[in-house]
DNA sequence: ACGTAAAAA
């Protein structure tokens, strides 16, 4: 049982067992003021991990693969690459770190090259997208997982590195899970080829250490401890029925009891119900009685703009507190110095598949008891701390496990075009650590096929076509990949790279809900009749008519980091297409070409109106509805095209086109004929 | 008739 210390547990909670190890995520770390040689060594013999430096190497040393379990503030990430360069093990091929996040990828690369005393992108280097510090002289190298899966793409065995360490594994992203299978195959086939060997560490925390192991022939599994500070977690008495409300009163109780100085962190699922949260703290806080300090109340969550993201590192003012509520994005991806207090509503906002329907269903759920642990874990980064769990201990006993792997929530088509693209011999039978279901496979073989990137044969795995090798060159969703090599046919290559560029990003339109009027009001001057992705476009333009002005895009609820990001992507894809000689024209002020080519792309995502004013989809006669940011929301075209469906309330497209039902059978005539046939009319 | 988590290529 951890010590207690901070403020008296507030009077609904009662005190449950303390943390049981951890589960963090290794933490970028901010670049810290160079220390000299000797406190530097001092420093990194101080962690933990160091005391396990001899038998970890003569375990990696003796083994293939293994598996390693440390827990947050070990130190392994940035410990062990040198550890491995140090004992010579990555000289005949470099030294590979995956990280499943951008920012880890490089603040960890220069902290390393920090530490071993050399310029970023020599010894010490990373490769993340839009952006390579790396060189000739480099061994360790940091990359994001998406990253060293591309590299994959045009090197399957992985010939560069001599060792692949997957860090974070955990998390069970994607990228992560695909790169599992690619690695675990690349080290076989090397050894066939009889290459030299590719050794393999998974890191990650607790949880799944069995999983990898079993998938990686029983590797072994090594344990470094952390140094993490005591947390005491509460638990309430009674299931709370309005998790929002038990978050306010839990706020206001540590407020009035615990020391100005101490922080809160309060974790909830969505945009809506976070900016709600804090202005009712706000009214609550011009209420309070005397001698009650000041409270500081800042939102978080990754749509809001850079700007006020960047004001959670800021201190309070002296005397007052800062209380943050956030949604999962400060579970791993955001770390805030300072938190004593963390509340956990025990919810999440995720997507699900729901197999009846098919769909992709984004919805308010339970969190895994790793999630819990991981929040809990924020309250005690830099001394002891408290959370507050929302809910009972024998609800917490009821959570799931683990939180199911993104590969087997997400649409699959993406995934399968890459491993295409790496000649896995059958993709349906890729060795996956957790694999997806049949049907959800069989779905998006199909969608390839529709979309001309793969071929079935009888009695043959599904093959790539030359349109899906040229699709799989682009890093984005398959439908987007095949829009774009349409559209010279369409004489829009310009606009379309633009538009999809637009939607690969989050969101560049800003949508505060509290200031909505006015947002409308500044938005009609971009408003496109013809639907959202013209309406994107219009944007963008307008965007580059100013040069980007920051000020612009404050004026416009225009995001300027998503702007500039997408404008990258652009880049990016105009790149590949001039290295795949496509014609790179622009149709001008001729939108129809535009929509022509968009309603080919997505054919698959189509809704018709029915005589009732609803909708249904083509593809499965689905009611669908206008999501209420489109700028369609009010208007009925016959015939729609769109990007996605989300299940919320209602399942409703977003980001919508108007086309013509002509257009659609030229798309594919086939697949309109055999949905119209089964459709009364 | 009325609302979108996060992350990456």
């Amino acid at each position: 049982m951890p010590e207690v210390r901070g403020p008296p547990p507030a009077k609904r909670f009662r005190a449950g067992p303390g943390v049981p190890g951890n589960r963090g995520a290794m933490l970028p770390g901010g670049r810290r003021p160079l220390l000299g040689a000797e406190a530097l060594e001092r420093q990194r013999r101080s962690l933990p991990i160091f005391a396990a430096r001899g038998p970890l190497l003569a375990r990696l040393r003796s083994a293939e693969c293994a598996i390693l379990i440390g827990e947050t503030g070990s130190g392994k990430t940035t410990q062990i690459p040198q550890y491995l360069y140090e004992a010579g093990l990555g000289r005949q091929g470099a030294i590979a770190v995956t990280q499943p996040r951008r920012v880890a990828a490089i603040s960890l690369a220069a902290r390393v090259s920090d530490e071993k005393r050399t310029e970023l992108g020599k010894l010490v280097g990373y490769t993340v997208r839009f952006d390579d510090v790396t060189s000739e002289d480099t061994r360790i190298k940091f990359l994001t997982d998406g990253m060293l899966l591309r590299e994959a793409i045009s090197d399957a065995l992985l010939r560069k590195y001599s060792f692949v360490i997957l860090d974070e594994a955990h998390e069970r992203t994607v990228h992560t899970d695909v790169l599992l299978g690619v690695v675990k195959a690349a080290q076989r086939r090397r050894k066939e080829l009889g290459k030299p060997v590719l050794r393999v560490l998974v890191m990650s925390a607790t949880m799944d250490v069995d999983l990898f192991s079993r998938y990686f022939d029983g590797a072994p599994v090594l344990y470094v401890e952390g140094r993490q500070h005591p947390i005491q977690v509460y638990y309430t008495k009674q299931p709370q029925s309005d998790y929002l409300h038990a978050a306010l009163v839990s706020i206001f109780q540590i407020h009035q009891e615990a020391p100005p100085s101490q922080d809160i962190l309060a974790f909830l699922t969505g945009q809506e119900e976070i900016e709600a949260l804090c202005k009712a703290c706000r009214d609550i806080a011009r209420h309070l009685p005397d001698g009650c300090p000041p409270l500081l109340v800042l939102p978080l969550y990754a749509s809001l703009p850079a700007s006020q993201q960047l004001r959670v590192f800021q201190g309070a003012p002296k005397g007052s507190r800062k209380i943050v509520v956030s949604t999962n994005i400060a579970e791993t991806s955001i770390t805030i110095a300072g938190i004593k207090h963390v509340i956990d509503t025990g919810m999440v906002k995720a997507k699900k598949y729901n197999p009846e329907s098919g769909l992709e269903v984004l919805a308010v759920q339970r969190v895994s008891k790793t999630q819990a642990w991981q929040r809990t874990g924020r309250a005690g980064r830099e001394e002891s701390g408290a959370c507050y769990r929302l809910y009972t201990e024998d609800e917490f006993e009821q959570f799931d496990k683990m939180t199911v792997p993104e590969i087997q929530r997400c649409n699959l088509a993406g995934v399968l075009l890459q491993l295409l693209a790496l000649r896995v011999p059958d993709v349906l039978g890729f060795d996956f650590v957790s694999k997806p279901s049949a049907d959800r496979l069989q779905a998006a073989v199909e969608q390839l096929e529709l979309l001309g990137a793969l071929q079935r044969k009888k009695d043959e795995p599904p093959a790539l076509t030359p349109t899906g090798r040229k699709m799989a060159a682009f890093p984005l969703e398959p439908k987007f990949a095949k829009t774009i090599l349409l559209s010279p046919r369409f004489h829009c290559t310009e606009e379309i790279l633009t538009i999809v560029s637009l939607l690969s990003v989050d969101s560049v339109l800003h949508n505060p809900p509290s200031r909505r009027d006015e947002v409308q009001a500044v938005r009609k001057k971009f408003v496109s009749s013809e639907g959202d992705h013209l309406t994107l476009l219009n944007v963008y333009r307008a965007f580059r008519n100013v040069g980007g002005s920051k000020e612009w895009c404050k004026e416009n609820f225009v995001n300027s980091k998503n702007m500039l990001l997408a404008a990258e992507v652009r880049a990016q894809l105009r790149d590949i297409c001039v290295k795949m000689s496509m014609p790179i024209e622009s149709s001008r002020a001729d939108t129809g070409n535009v929509r022509r080519c968009l309603a080919h792309g997505l054919f698959m995502n189509t809704a018709e109106l029915q005589p009732d004013g609803t909708y249904v989809t083509v593809d499965t006669r689905q009611p669908v509805a206008i999501h209420p940011s489109s700028v369609l929301f009010h208007c009925k075209p016959a015939c729609v095209a769109y990007n996605e469906l989300l299940s919320t309330n209602k399942c409703y497209m977003r980001d919508l086109c108007v086309v013509d039902e002509d257009w659609l059978y030229d798309a594919a005539p086939d697949y309109f004929r055999r949905k119209m046939r089964a459709a009364p009319s």
